[in-house]
DNA sequence: AGCCCTTTGAAGGCC
DNA sequence: GGCCTTCAAAGGGCT
């Protein structure tokens, strides 16, 4: 397994290493990239809001009004904001051989109106939050609250599965210690939040402790309905609840993901964007933008995050939720189905090996932005 | 109702 | 070890 692989050390994050990117006049290229993104951002926006317009967007012409000295101020917006992390993490992972802990605790009230973690956060509150907020405020509630330097529930050799062992990690208490004044930018939308801490019995970890990636298995954790203890049972959910099954775990999230949860809204709010497809590109255009001291805050969040979910569920496999085809929003695909997905993506490969059918997206893509969407 | 799209990264299986 | 596949989030679009 990987995991044995790592070499038995505590760092599960072996494969958060930096992406190498090129090294010979990087700086330069760096700058050329933003300056691209820049660009290269106002051309997808241009398209699109063009194109919502034409989808007869009431605010699109105004925002095409106000589209280059928005996205001026967004893209300074996002440097300051970043550099600002940047001064809240000087001397940070990569100055510190001990990583003294994260900055991360400004705790937003997981119970105010309008934060966003509520479950339509994602939908109604798109400016705000993600600044002044940090990813690992997720971790809260991992905190020294809930776990003692030898968590008591968990087995000294976690190996329960035949040829799975997941490692015990180091204390992790150092990592959640709640530096005074701590504040880094997390953001209450992302996964691991506080307000899991009103997960359903459904949500809650064996052990006792609550977990955001555990969700039903009727749906999708970001419906949330467990949020704040305002939990009201839908009808189709109340009839599974009949048939009681295995709670989902869900992957931890990635580096990506977490940077994405972050951004998400921002992106949404400068781009009056709100398809996902459109977002999750300039994401990734961003994401390739950013130095890699800036990325290594989000590798060092998905390691974290890694660690505490191995901690948390270690007989857990990634393997687990594949034949579930628990990813659904129904939650209870059968094998079948997930069978058939399978064919259909295989099939679509080999159609776009064989210049098959092309995604309406993709023939968006072209059209929008020709060669430059496709760079970076 | 439920899948697709789109992104990156992690994990697991297979050869 | 390299390659391939699946899943993680998100929400509008599409069937």
């Amino acid at each position: 397994m990987p995991q044995l692989s790592s070499g038995g050390g505590d760092d599960l994050g072996a494969n958060d290493e930096m992406i190498a990117f090129k090294d010979e006049g990087e700086q330069e290229e760096k700058i050329q990239e933003n300056a691209f993104t820049e660009r290269d951002l106002a051309d997808l926006k241009s398209s699109l809001v063009n194109e919502s317009e034409i989808s007869q967007s009431p605010n699109a012409a105004a925002v095409r009004r106000g589209h280059q000295g928005e996205q001026r101020g967004f893209l300074d917006k996002h440097r300051e904001h970043l550099d600002g992390v940047s001064k809240q993490q000087d001397g940070g992972m990569y100055k510190t051989p001990a990583y003294p802990g994260y900055p991360f605790l400004m705790l937003p009230d997981p119970y105010l109106p309008n934060s966003s973690v509520s479950p339509s956060s994602n939908k109604v509150s798109v400016v705000q939050q993600s600044h002044g907020m940090h990813p690992l405020t997720s971790l809260l509630p991992y905190s020294n609250e809930h776990f003692s330097p030898s968590p008591p529930h968990l087995p000294t050799d976690m190996s329960q599965k035949t040829g799975v062992h997941r490692h015990q990690s180091q204390d992790l208490s150092g990592y959640y210690s709640l530096p005074p004044g701590g504040v880094g930018q997390i953001t209450p939308s992302m996964g691991w939040s506080p307000h899991s801490l009103m997960l359903g019995p459904s949500g809650m970890h064996p052990t006792g402790i609550p977990h955001p990636a555990i969700v039903p298995p009727t749906g999708k954790q970001e419906h949330e309905q467990y949020d704040r203890g305002m939990y009201v049972k839908p009808q189709v959910e109340a009839k599974r609840e009949k048939e009681p099954k295995k709670p989902v775990i869900k992957k931890p999230l990635n580096a990506f993901m977490l940077y994405m949860k972050e951004m998400r809204a921002k992106v949404i709010a400068e781009c009056t964007l709100k398809e996902s497809a459109a977002i999750n590109q300039i994401l990734g255009r961003r994401w390739h933008a950013l130095t890699r001291e800036e990325q290594a805050k989000y590798y060092e969040l998905a390691r974290k995050e890694r660690q505490l979910h191995m901690q948390l569920y270690p007989t857990w496999s990634a393997r687990d939720n594949y034949e579930a085809g628990l990813s659904g929003v129904a939650g209870a695909k059968s094998k079948a189905d997930w069978g058939k997905k399978k064919r259909r993506k295989r099939e679509k490969q080999q159609d776009s090996n064989t210049g098959g059918k092309r995604s309406a997206f993709a023939t968006f893509k072209e059209e929008a932005a020709p060669a430059q969407l496709l760079q970076i």
